[in-house]
DNA sequence: AGCACGCCGACT
DNA sequence: GTCGGCGTGCTC
């Protein structure tokens, strides 16, 4: 007898673990570790995974499997150990790991029905609802108000039945396929015995006589353009069969992608990539820090790195930031990889997303190009892996499984014996630290292909535009240098980091700042719907005519957006012609590649754009790139503010000038004298990372120390920060002298969807025993946590995000 | 998580 | 006495 250790559905302490069941005969064989099976878990039907195989169980009342949803598994033996080891780091439950591993879709779906069993009226109000219907969804029995003891009593008498459904969400596309089911001989045979008026027919058989492949029943029947009726006698006589099979959505079908073929490296990439293809060669875990400015060619060291892999037949998972995930990036890809490549990312459908996960499962790829869940493609034979833009925060994942895609890399990387990559302009500090104490191997770009130089900056302090009277949100200078970019029919880049028209409203009169009632924040002005916003929960609320507290009329807009700045544009300039980018433009699929493409085409002199213009664009007719507001990120509460601004001047920066035509970049800010704004001018990388570190040394931040972020949140504010305060004490009392346990602090965002939330920071160098003590907390608490709306405590291993 | 079970107060 | 409320503990 065959058990299988299964991790169920269910995510709760209790369940965080495996529980055995019977494998039945006729899926002996077919139940291995890492397929998904549907069991019964108390009264109800559950989806779960297989983990391990045993002869025995000690567990006496074990039931058998109900059925099994895939023949080949959906997690590799590794895939199931790093979900472990994910667990294990994230504080997460096991099955909630395994599901982040795999597409959306995977997941399964439940229903909870009433069957009704017996022809015969039932003798009570439940027949109404049953209205003549054998099935009826559970809801409907809930939302009519019945009694429960009269359900029951049917069910006790075997009239009704309460039936619960496991669907998968997966729906694969099938597409109709026809074949022979005859040799040549008796395809032959048949032909003479055909009625002469039966020309179609004979056309039919004839092209089997020449085609033995399946052919997609369209294409058939265009070819010989005729219709499905003279198709049906021959399925009907057995000469032809019809089957269905499974057709992959390619969301690039329709594309053409230019080969590439691989450059020349200059003298700096092939020394970068010696060491690279050197441990690929000798099968060696290294991790590389390739720091390479902007426009060095550090794609092209990835895409020769992985040609390696490829050549020696195995495979390479390439990360990229979201947002850089740009349709120029995977054309390099597919222009060099073709059909090799998979892409995963956030802009596909969730059906998209799934056929190109089967494409890796299916081992038709040797490459994927995604987002930060691409780290868990299920490839067997990992030879790389590359993490572009390492510096980037959208490599953590913020909510629940709590990871990031760093150290998944380099998890992965040691199990495979492969060399990790990672590769920025403007590395982590982290990161840095680490190669420069030799923990990683530092590779070195310095120079820009082309002959390019980095473009000048030059900073101007907006102080003194107020003092010139200059109120608008361009700069003299910029202005200037915009229209000089326009009459050369050059193009410009200008950026800020806020989308939407305004940040707040605010009276005039009263100073009344319109807030969201259910949290402790300024609702945001929508222009399109003229209405107010709250970025946090979904509360929204009509754009009111008057001062809700004094009834003045005079409500005025601060902060600026995108949408507010566009507008400015068209009345400073209006001749230039402007394409927006930022959230609210590209929500529509494959908006994203076509405004890119007709900035490309010229089809605009200005784009104009938050984040997402940052990165990875390249347009050699750009020549001027305008920063807006270089400090709208220094003054958020968070210590890595200084090296996020670094990171974004310096990356907007590198969109200039990349190609013949110099370039020059105009940075606007309040702070002119703030280093990180400064360094970033010069690109002086070097110099930025000695102060920072220095700061971070002082107040004991990363790569100094590690941090421990707990935050707790409660609708009672007092029990929030009562239930910080006890877990502050607990770890002071239990952590080494060396650790640092601060709080109960408030978050930054004191309230948010009617929860107050303090927080309890852990900086420490070494604490081995801090994820058993943190556990032991939540356990603790864990009673006041499955209340619907009791405590909640969320624990987040070197955080990124601090609010 | 969901669900059953069991204990308790309210009410025909 | 029975109905429905919620706290408790289990699910192979």
């Amino acid at each position: 007898m065959t058990f299988a250790n299964v991790i169920v559905d269910v995510p709760s302490q209790n369940t965080n673990r495996p529980f055995d069941y019977k494998v039945p005969e006729k899926f002996e064989g077919i139940i291995q570790p890492g397929v998904r099976v549907i069991i019964p878990f108390g009264p109800r039907k559950i989806m779960g995974y297989v983990v391990s195989l045993s002869d025995e169980s000690s567990f006496d009342k074990v039931k058998p499997i109900i059925d099994v949803l895939d023949v080949t598994p959906v997690l590799t033996e590794e895939l199931l150990h790093l979900g472990k080891w994910l667990s294990r780091q994230t504080l997460s439950y096991y099955i909630s790991c395994l599901q982040v591993m795999l597409p959306q879709v995977m997941k399964a779906k439940y229903r909870k029905e009433l069957w009704k069993l017996t022809e015969e009226p039932l003798q009570s109000e439940l027949d109404q609802l049953f209205d003549g219907r054998a099935v009826i969804d559970y809801d409907e029995f809930e939302k009519a108000d019945l009694s429960y003891h009269t359900l029951r009593k049917h069910i006790d008498d075997g009239d009704v039945d309460v039936h619960y459904e496991v669907k998968s969400r997966e729906t694969k596309k099938v597409t109709p396929m026809i074949e022979s089911r005859m040799d040549d001989i008796e395809l032959e045979e048949f032909l003479v015995d055909l009625s002469a008026q039966a020309k179609k027919q004979k056309a039919i058989v004839e092209f089997f006589l020449e085609h033995k492949e399946p052919i997609p029943k369209k294409q058939l029947l265009d070819k010989l353009s005729t219709t499905s009726a003279s198709l049906k006698p021959l399925l009907k006589e057995g000469v032809l069969r019809e089957y269905k099979q499974e057709v992959f959505r390619d969301p690039y079908e329709n594309r053409e992608f230019e080969r590439t073929e691989p450059f020349e490296l200059t003298d700096e990439q092939a020394d970068a990539i010696a060491p690279i293809l050197k441990s690929i060669e000798e099968e060696r875990h290294d991790v590389f820090l390739l720091h390479g400015v902007t426009g060095s060619g550090k794609t092209e060291v990835y895409l020769q790195s992985i040609q390696e892999v490829i050549d020696k037949g195995e495979e390479a998972i390439m990360l990229v930031p979201e947002i850089a995930l740009t349709p120029q990036m995977v054309e390099r890809f597919k222009g060099r990889f073709g059909s090799k490549v998979a892409v995963l990312h956030s802009a596909l459908s969730a059906g998209e997303k799934y056929d190109e996960w089967r494409k890796i499962q299916r081992k038709e790829v040797q490459v994927v190009v995604g987002a930060r869940s691409a780290i868990f493609a299920p490839f067997t034979k990992l030879g790389l892996i590359i993490i572009d833009e390492e510096h980037e925060t959208s490599y953590k994942q913020e909510d629940r499984t709590r990871y990031h895609a760093r150290d998944v890399a380099i998890e992965r990387g040691i199990g495979h014996h492969c060399p990790v990559v990672l590769g920025s302009a403007t590395p982590a500090l982290e990161s840095y630290a680490r190669a420069v104490k030799g923990n990683y191997h530092l590779l070195t770009l310095s120079k820009r292909m082309n002959e390019a130089n980095m473009p000048d900056v030059e900073i101007v302090d907006m102080r003194d535009e107020l003092h010139k009277g200059n109120r608008s949100m361009f700069s003299i200078l910029l202005k200037e240098k915009i229209e000089d970019r326009l009459a050369k029919g050059e193009q410009v880049v200008l950026f800020l980091n806020r989308r939407g028209y305004s940040t707040f409203i605010m009276c005039r009169d009263c100073g009344h700042v319109q807030e969201c009632p259910h949290c402790d924040i300024a609702l945001t002005y929508h222009k399109r719907q003229n209405r107010l916003k709250c970025h946090y929960c979904s509360h929204e609320e009509p754009m009111p005519s008057e001062c809700p507290e004094c009834e003045s009329k005079t409500i005025r807009f601060f902060g600026t957006g995108t949408q507010k700045v566009e507008e400015a544009l068209q009345q400073l300039i209006p001749e230039a012609s402007v394409i927006r980018m930022d959230v609210d433009t590209t929500r529509r699929k494959g908006a994203h590649e076509r405004l890119l493409k007709q900035f490309g085409d010229k089809k605009a002199d200005i784009l104009l754009g938050t984040q997402m213009i940052a990165k990875g664009l390249d347009f050699g007719n750009v020549t001027l790139v305008g920063v807006l507001a270089a400090d709208s990120l220094l003054n958020l509460p968070d210590f890595r503010a200084s090296e996020k601004t670094f990171q974004l001047l310096t990356q907007v920066s590198g969109r200039a000038g990349r190609h013949e035509k110099p370039g020059e970049v105009i940075v606007q800010t309040y702070t002119p004298e703030h280093y990180s704004v400064e360094l970033a001018s010069e690109y002086n990388f070097d110099q930025f990372f000695e102060e920072e570190m220095k700061l971070r040394k002082a107040f004991q931040y990363p790569p100094y120390f590690y941090l421990t972020l707990v935050t707790v949140s409660h609708p009672n504010q007092l029990k929030a920060q009562e239930v910080t305060q006890k877990i502050v004490q607990f770890m002071n009392q239990k952590l080494s002298d060396q650790a640092r346990v601060l709080g109960p602090t408030p978050s930054a965002l004191t309230r948010i969807n009617n929860r107050y939330r303090f927080q309890c920071m852990i900086k420490y160098k070494k604490e081995p025993e801090q994820r058993k003590l943190i556990e032991r907390i939540l356990h603790y608490y864990e009673d006041e946590m499955k209340q619907e709306n009791g405590l909640q405590i969320i624990v987040d291993f070197q955080p990124y995000q601090l609010m």
